[in-house]
DNA sequence: TTTTTATGTAGACCGCCATCTACATATATG
DNA sequence: CATATATGTAGATGGCGGTCTACATAAAAA
């Protein structure tokens, strides 16, 4: 969303006949508004965890942490049927974005999800 | 995850070893308990959910629509920076997963958030 | 009706990301 | 130590999706 494509003259205009029209219609610069959201930290914080459950991979292994509540990465590995590589990425990813935590015990590491693994708009 | 990868000979011998050294042990099919969980509706509805929030122009007018309640589709617009094109492909992938309802009021289209604007797993 | 405005649709382009292979590192075992 | 197993990392690749332009449709205004 950060390319500068070109607003239509009529919705500038459309802009302001509203604001002129009307002094109590609060016709704000909406896309000052737009940066006022995404400046937020709490924005990209979501961002991250709803890119982090919009995979089926992942959002996978959230459903069976739920279920199973520990499972070490080859066991997560013979569950989706991918390479342990792929693996590696994803729980990295899900790491980041505050959905697991990870415990190694041995040559193992077990991954368990952390409280409220939900996605909330800010 | 589709795809046919190689499962390591070490990782199925482990599973069978885990299995046969303890009966009281459950390890389960994995590939199975996954195909499992995401054979659920509610998963298909989750992803497509958490899919829908995985842009950050959608969850800027998910977060826009929960401040000013109503936004016409060139407020929208206008605040996202892009072309209507892309602003109407937005909409459609928001309306679908269940985030927002669209209501036409002459030649504007008025979008509002509909209750729990947020993504569950399943 | 003709024109303008608002939105939808079709198709193309292009960057991002999920996945793989190959190699590296960590841990345990012989 | 050497070997086997478990996981991480680097780089390549292919497909999905976000964005655009161009055209189509809906609705109001002239």
């Amino acid at each position: 969303m950060m390319s500068a494509p070109k607003i239509e003259a009529g919705l500038v205009s459309r802009l302001e006949r509203l604001s002129g029209e009307d002094p109590e219609c609060c016709v704000p610069d909406y896309l000052d508004l737009s940066r006022e959201v995404t400046r937020d930290p709490r924005f990209a914080t979501a961002l991250g965890r709803a890119r982090a459950l919009a995979d089926e991979s992942r959002m996978t292994t959230v459903a069976l942490l739920r279920r199973r509540g520990e499972l070490c990465a080859c066991e997560i590995q013979a569950a989706l049927g991918v390479t342990h590589a792929t693996v590696s990425h994803h729980m990295a990813i899900l790491e980041d974005s505050g959905f697991v935590s990870a415990d190694r015990r041995g040559k193992w590491i077990y991954y368990r999800l952390k409280p409220r693994a939900q996605v909330e708009v800010p």
